[in-house]
DNA sequence: TAATTTTGACCAAATTTAGACAAGTACAAA
DNA sequence: TTTGTACTTGTCTAAATTTGGTCAAAATTA
């Protein structure tokens, strides 16, 4: 599930066009497409918005934007399942560290 | 293991001293010792050269090189490790797709 | 055919990248 | 104590890239 399937998903469940969601949140509506098939990223604020319109938790919302953010970068990369486990690693050697 | 580690192994084990590995780069010393501490990130390009110099695969480079990528962006972030399962599926699901 | 969604081309503004350079530290050795 | 060598760190910068869109045309769906 990404980002963008999610908002597609709450917004069709609020029974709202696209060109009524983007008004909410203050974009057009050719830019909501693009962010609801993961073309563009939505600016990180706007989460905010998409929590207080749909009641979505903000933690599930940042995650998958983070999520998309990461699978952006490594889509093309060869090594993109070996780099991640790598940068889990030092996430979680980090926390240790930090506990 | 990060990369900028990794690299002053190898400098070390071939008994070079910053300045010498740096001018083998066409970088700066006090830059390289950035890399080393994962301060900076090297320019990709130059992992051919460190894998010229020290035999060293490039895609252990790569993955290395791509996975700090990765840390800079989730290092403060709450939803880190959650982030990085959530990429990691949909870099599952696209080589299925694709397979 | 009409409404909705997707796509492609384009853009200004903000941010990041890839360093230089100088000053500061650490630690031996003289 | 001074000096030398190696390394680290802070500040700065131009150039490249990314962000966050717009708008019109094309495609899809009802």
């Amino acid at each position: 599930m990404t980002l963008g399937q999610k908002i597609k998903e709450l917004r069709e469940q609020a029974g709202l066009k696209q060109r009524e969601l983007a008004y909410q949140l203050g974009i057009g509506e050719g830019f909501l497409s693009k962010v609801e098939n993961d073309q563009k990223p939505l600016k990180r604020e706007d989460l905010t918005k998409l929590n207080e319109l749909f009641k979505i938790p903000i933690e599930e919302l940042e995650s998958l934007w983070l999520a998309n953010k990461l699978y952006s970068i490594v889509r093309d990369e060869e090594s993109a399942l070996t780099a991640l486990k790598v940068a889990e690693e030092q996430v979680k050697y980090k926390s240790l560290k930090n506990a």
